[in-house]
RNA sequence: GCGCCCGUAGCUCAACGGAUAGAGCAACCGGUUUCUACCCGGUAGGUUGGGGGUUCGAUUCCCUCCGGGCGCACCA
């Protein structure tokens, strides 16, 4: 039985309660699952929020609520408990058949329509393309793309998109570095100083010698064009090892070339948000909560960043996409109420087709000293060299298993050094465990596929256990798609592991050499499958690997 | 000065307003003749930064103070 039809169960025994008048006021049923197994399979509440609407204390309004349940053969035991809980307990019959329900549902299991009929576009990373992706953007592009992951889960139809602001100062900046770096002249004081500076000026003076041919203006666009395209596809073949994959790069040069920006304007204009002030155009952020008006075209005629922000923002919603996600770090969060005005100032619902998460950033010790990052001084972490020291499934999965308005610390050496301790391997181990023992199985002969599944012979502890945390996953899901918390998954599979390690150690699984294959082994076995199957669905949603031996 | 985020066990962090605040690491004690011990069980460790409020119930919501991080451009 699932978890909706046990509420429903309820939701009909309250209904009940109101048509007789014992409650004055319909109430919706909630149903959860205890923190503590004691507490039986599930519990509801309704009691403690139906008794205002009763003349009944809550305990004994919990009671009456309880007696109508027990009438019901899927549960075992229907308690109340606390100041008003009714507790539910499932029979092992119920319980059991979940296994069989994953092992035929296989990859779809998990899916569900939480977000069905909602299209999103998710936005993250969007450096420079001007260095190497450092520690920082490793953050988003984990998170990001399992949040992706997770609400295309979750039934939404979803795109990925990569901002690349290829215009401007610092891009001409960038060209000037290299470009000074491959005549062998000093980098300038305000460029970029990093060793990958001169290992790009090397390669394009192998490649293009003619370049330093060419008269110093031609000279420089040469230089960062080429600079720009390698360290383009350097960013991207980075992400590919990552397994972070894009739907859409999106440049600010084709925001300008293709008349996005005049088009984004003009919209603004409609919706009448904007004035011309001291020679400059603006657009009135503050009549939706922003701080103070922003400048679209300057003084001198020339547009400002802003202008490409909600020209970009304009342009996503005009693709049709219902909700634009931003995850922004921590340096960015002063952009969250004009971005959202932005969207209002287009005609939009700011909470509704915007949604700017913001992210904490990642601090790096070494050893416990701390590793000041800055791209320009050139001392950086790079995405590369920590999947270099840790591996993409340790990295991914450390950074994608905390929410992301939590400040982390990351210590390179202690990942580095305990990376059997980091809870990924603890949960690749789980599944590469059940990979072994269905191996033994086969070799055995066992046919449990084939065999008749007997769902009441699971009724251990652990069992009841195993199969509760496996039930919950869908519901997992939604809930991490719901409130873009895609670590959700990673506590869950960490709480699955440690189920199934529970189990493996209280129930033998294979028959001992001096035993025939039993009804119970079989029984065990489905059971064995579901939780693979269980933990290999939700490591893909971490675009972790699920590994079948260790 | 104004604004946003954070403050939970020695450390790193969980806990969509629920029951006795939980994991991992570190410390201590125990467990495997047989399916992967990279595992399991147990002990110890807390005024959830302080103080008010909201309600059946607050780590969670509101106010205030303290501490830390980050932002407050006609920069990009």
């Amino acid at each position: 039985m699932a978890i909706n039809d046990t509420r429903e169960s309820v939701q009909r025994v309250v209904d009940e309660l109101f048509a007789q008048g014992i409650l004055t006021a319909h109430v919706e049923a909630t149903l959860e699952r205890p923190k503590s197994r004691e507490h039986g399979d599930y519990a509801t509440n309704v009691a403690l929020v139906a008794a205002k609407s009763s003349s009944l204390p809550p305990r004994e309004l919990a009671h009456q609520i309880a007696e109508r349940l027990s009438a019901d053969p899927a549960f075992t035991d229907v308690s109340v408990a606390g100041p008003g809980f009714v507790n539910i307990r499932l029979s092992a019959q119920t319980q059991g058949e979940i296994a069989e329900r994953v092992v035929h549902l296989g990859s779809g299991y998990g899916r569900n329509d939480a977000l069905l009929g909602k299209s999103f576009n998710v936005e993250f990373i969007s450096a420079n393309p001007t260095g190497p992706l450092h520690l920082g953007h490793t953050r988003w592009a984990a998170v990001g793309d399992a949040l992706a992951r997770v609400l295309a889960a979750a039934g939404a139809d979803v795109t990925t998109e990569f901002y690349i602001n290829d215009r401007g100062v610092q891009m001409d900046k960038f060209g000037a570095s290299v470009m000074a770096a491959a005549s062998g002249e000093a980098v300038p004081e305000d460029g970029y100083h990093g060793g990958y500076i001169l290992d790009l000026a090397a390669q394009i003076n192998r490649e293009h010698p003619e370049f330093r041919q060419l008269p110093a203006e031609e000279q420089l666009v040469a230089f960062r064009e080429e600079a720009y395209a390698l360290q383009w596809q350097q960013q991207k073949d980075v992400l590919e090892l990552f397994r972070t994959h894009f739907d859409v790069w999106y440049s600010e040069r084709k925001l300008y070339d293709s008349g996005a920006v005049e088009r984004a304007q003009a919209r603004l204009e409609e919706q009448g948000h904007v004035f011309e002030s001291e020679g400059a155009l603006w657009l009135r952020t503050t009549t939706f909560g922003d701080d103070k008006d922003r400048v679209l075209i300057k003084e001198n005629g020339e547009r400002t960043y802003f202008a490409a922000d909600t020209a970009y923002y304009v342009d996503k919603r005009m693709r049709g996409f219902d909700t634009a996600i931003y995850l922004l770090g921590a340096d960015h969060h002063g952009y969250v109420n004009r971005l959202r005005a932005v969207a209002a100032c287009a005609g939009d619902d700011m909470d509704e087709n915007i949604e700017i998460l913001i992210g904490q950033m990642v601090k790096i010790t070494r050893g416990g000293v701390e590793v000041k990052l800055s791209k320009r001084s050139g001392q950086i972490v790079t995405l590369e060299e920590l999947v270099e020291e840790v591996g993409v499934d340790a990295a991914r999965y450390t950074l994608a298993r905390y929410p992301v308005e939590t400040p982390l610390v990351v210590d390179l050496e202690e990942i580095a050094r305990k990376a059997n301790d980091n809870p990924v391997f603890y949960v690749q181990y789980a599944h590469a465990r059940i990979s072994s023992v269905l191996r033994n199985a086969e070799d055995i002969g066992a046919k449990w596929r084939e065999s008749e599944f007997i769902p009441e012979l699971l009724n251990s502890d652990q069992e009841n256990e195993l199969l509760g945390v496996i039930e919950k996953f869908p519901a997992v899901i939604a809930t991490a798609a719901e409130l873009r918390e895609p670590h959700r998954v990673a506590r869950f599979l960490e709480e699955l592991a440690s189920a199934y390690h529970g189990f493996y150690d209280a129930c033998r699984v294979l028959p001992r050499s001096d035993e025939e294959l039993g009804s119970v082994h079989i029984a065990r076995l489905w059971v064995c499958a579901a939780t693979q199957q269980t933990l290999a669905n939700g490591l893909e949603l971490l675009g972790v690997s699920a590994r079948e031996k260790m």
